[in-house]
Parts: C-alpha cells; sequence; structure tokens
DNA sequence: CAGTGGTCTAGACCACGAG
DNA sequence: TCGTGGTCTAGACCACTGT
C-alpha cells in the first residue's frame, strides 16, 4: 500500500484537505453515489493520518450531506434525495390519508429558444434552445399541481427522443438514466399569487385565489444548473411548518 | 476541586451524559444566555473525563445551538436570536434600501378567556385568562404586518402595568424583563390565504388579494409555551429562498 | 467471525483573544 | 503572557452488520 501526498493548500488543517480530496472524487464522479468509501482504518494509512483525523475529515462531509455513515456497514456517498423539499408541505393524501406521489400528465414537450429570464437561471446563452415542458400533477383524476419546466437542449437532448409513457411522474430518474445528468441539490424559492385564469383553470379553482408558487433551480455536483421548473398549487392545502432558534 | 460524578443513564455515552447535565442546567436557568462556560479543562477535571469526551459533549450542545464557541475567548450559552424566522423573507426595506425593523402600533391590549385553538396552543385551560393584544407593524407610516397576538395572563400578568410608549416593536427583551419569561425557541408555520375585509383595510391592499399568513408558537428552555402570534403581510413581498440536498 | 464505525483516553502543540 | 478553543497523534476497546 503506497501512501499518498495531500494535496491542497499546506496553511489548512490536516482534516480540512483530506476533505476537499474526498470532496472532488465525488463531484467529478469518480465516487458516485451509493458507493461505499475505504473505510477510516484504510483511508488513515493512504494518508498517514491518525484514525482521529480521518474521522474529522469524513465526519465533515457526513454534516455537509455528501457522505452518510452507518454503524458497522461502512461511510457511503449518499444519494440526494428531496425529502426536504417545500412540496412535502402540500397537504397530498389520496382518499386513505396516506402521501402518495401525484401522477403526471405532460402537456406540452417542445424546443423553444429559451427567455431571458429562464437562460439566466440555466445559465446558458439568451435564446439558446432549450426543452419546454408543461405538467400537470394529479391526485385520485384531480389536479394538484400545474408545472413549467426548462432544460437545457444541448444536456437533455436524450429526453426528446422519449415517449411520455417512458417518463414517470418522477423526472430525475429519467435525467440520470437516459442524458447522464445527475441531480446533487436544488434551490428554492416560495412566494403566493392570485390564481391566472389559465392556472386557475387547470387548478380547478377561482380565479384570482391564492396559489403557492414554488421556483426550483436543480443543479449538479459540479453547480451546473441542470433544470428550472415553476409549480404552482393551491394555497388552502399548503401548510410549512418549521423550528427556529 | 473535587470530582463530581456524571448522573443519568449508565448505559448511554459518557459525553451525552455531560451534555444532559450542561443541558439542564441551562434549561433550569443556572447558566444563562450569555454566561461563560466552564473551559474544556476545568470541565475534564470537574467530572473525571478526557478533554476530548469533553469537546465532543460541548460540541453536541453547540450543534443543538444552545451554546457558542469562540476560539480564544471561550464557550458561551447562546442568546436566542431569531435571525432564522421566516419574517426575514418579507421585503422590508426603507426608502434607502436598507432592512429595518417595523415600528410598532398596538391598536387593541384586553384580558379574554382564552378561545379553545388558542388554549390548547398555549398549553393552558380552555377558558382561562389571556391577554389578547393586536399589533399593526410600520416602516415609513406604510403598515407592512398584521399581528394578533396571545399571552397566558398567569405568567404575563406584568405586561398589562406597561403603558404603551414603554413596549417597543421587539416583544422578547420585555417579555425577559418585565415577566422574567425567556423565550428559547419558536415553532413556526406558513400558509396563504386571501385577505379579509379587515385585514385588506390594514394592510391597505384590496379584499381577496393573497396575504402569507405566519403563525408563530414561542417556547422557553424548558418547553413551556409562552406566546401564540399570527401575522399576515402582503404575499406580492414575501419571497422564502432555501437549498435542499 | 471479521470488518466497520463509535466511544474514550492522555497527552502534544498551535492559533487566537484579551490584558 | 496566559488562558481559551482548534488540531493532531496513537493507540484501546465497544457495538453493530453481514457472512
Amino acid at each position: 500500500m503506497s501512501m499518498t501526498a495531500l494535496a491542497g493548500d499546506e496553511r489548512l488543517p490536516l482534516y480540512q484537505r483530506l476533505a476537499e480530496v474526498l470532496r472532488r472524487d465525488v463531484m467529478e464522479g469518480v465516487r458516485r453515489p451509493g458507493d461505499r468509501m475505504p473505510s477510516e482504518t484504510a483511508l488513515s494509512a493512504e494518508y498517514g493520518l491518525a484514525p482521529g483525523t480521518v474521522r474529522q475529515a469524513l465526519s465533515a462531509l457526513v454534516d455537509d450531506g455528501l457522505l452518510e455513515r452507518f454503524h458497522g456497514r461502512g461511510t457511503f456517498v449518499r444519494r440526494p434525495s428531496f425529502d426536504r423539499s417545500l412540496f412535502r408541505f402540500f397537504r397530498f393524501r389520496d382518499a386513505s390519508g396516506e402521501w402518495r406521489i401525484p401522477e403526471s400528465r405532460i402537456l406540452k414537450r417542445s424546443v423553444e429558444p429559451a427567455p431571458s429570464h429562464i437562460a439566466r437561471q440555466l445559465r446558458i446563452k439568451d435564446g439558446e434552445p432549450a426543452i419546454s415542458m408543461s405538467r400537470l400533477r394529479l391526485l385520485n383524476e384531480a389536479p394538484v399541481l400545474a408545472e413549467e419546466i426548462w432544460l437545457p437542449k444541448a444536456r437533455f437532448g436524450a429526453f426528446l427522443d422519449l415517449s411520455e409513457s417512458a417518463i414517470g411522474p418522477l423526472l430525475y430518474p429519467v435525467y440520470d438514466a437516459q442524458c447522464g445528468q445527475l441531480v446533487a441539490r436544488a434551490e428554492e424559492t416560495l412566494t403566493a399569487e392570485p390564481a391566472s385564469r389559465e392556472t386557475a383553470r387547470l387548478l380547478r379553482i377561482d380565479t384570482g385565489a391564492p396559489v403557492i408558487v414554488i421556483d426550483r433551480l436543480a443543479k449538479g455536483f459540479d453547480d451546473t444548473p441542470l433544470e428550472w421548473r415553476r409549480s404552482k398549487g393551491r394555497a388552502d392545502q399548503f401548510h410549512y411548518h418549521t423550528e427556529i432558534r
């Protein structure tokens, strides 16, 4: 077993330098979500560090949400999950009161020159080709969310070839499998506004009734913007809850 | 320096048992916000633990938001601050674009029997006396928030004797100084609804226009509910932003 | 059982803040 | 300069998981 020297700024603490090396491995796809990391013993031998120092580096990445630890099993690259999304505060239950993923009906899918506000978000040139999509999400035939989605065509060209039946309600696994684009995290913005005539028709509510608007910009491990979407749902179905200190 | 035995369940790790002992000190008011904790060296001597173990206990409480560490100065009981409140997402700026605390105008202050939904939140008996207050918050004479506040009279009796001019826009310091009630944390719930006629009049918007509604239940260190409030503001001034993974 | 992470010890030395 | 927390070492032993 040969020893590897730690790269990085020599003024930084060793555990931070190790953390950066491991973070880069994940960001560059050398280690993929679900992969097991080398054990703490292996890493301390590899880099010539005390076990406690290696532990500190791994802890930093766990706090950061990049890794997950399981006692007795190992340390793994975390599979991004969007359990923390604002969408979980919509009261979407079926008749039996259980949480379910709403079905998806694609209303429109086309290639358009990206409007400037979309291009800015996706960090592409104004007017560059983008895939535009409208979806309606339904629970037991009842519409619950109206969505508008934009993707840069350069990365998601393969998405256009898919039949609607091949695209389920969850898009991120499709992005990964069909386009090789892995979503690592996202930024969400929430506001409320009166329903336009069009939105009211889709959601079957009164024009002007309050709707919750959630904008989401999804990004890859390397911070590239991958998808922008705007979703609208009935405000009376939304209750966000949080604890503050 | 006598050594103190660690109380608590002997099956738990030492660092957790130490953390619980220190947490209790804060919850019972033995150590108050702003107080400096004993140094790590002092604690390890006091309880006969290795410095690393003491460190782990303190780290747990720092992660928990109970303590704050300052390199070279010490470890302190954190002063609760409500920087993380949902209210920070209201775009409240004055003419120069600076963030400011809105002034407060008290519209009503009285003692009422607690309605049942308030009593349940404050964990007091249905109909027990409670202080009820309506406030309007303004920025440059413009109304920005309409608030309804409820306090259990048993704890906040002294609050009734204060003149309005003695109450500023920030209530929690008043609760502490005048009533001996320290707010440690709070739960907030956000939704949106159409403005009632009354709310519309107060906020000077159209009836039915969307308003953001934030309910807050403030609690003491010992988890006692202290204050319930409902605040309403214009939805078009509200943009919540968050990152998810 | 072997291998993983979790807890704990008993130090050393460094970096920062205040007087 | 002194006391604080921050980094790091080099182990020991425990608890959990999978085979």
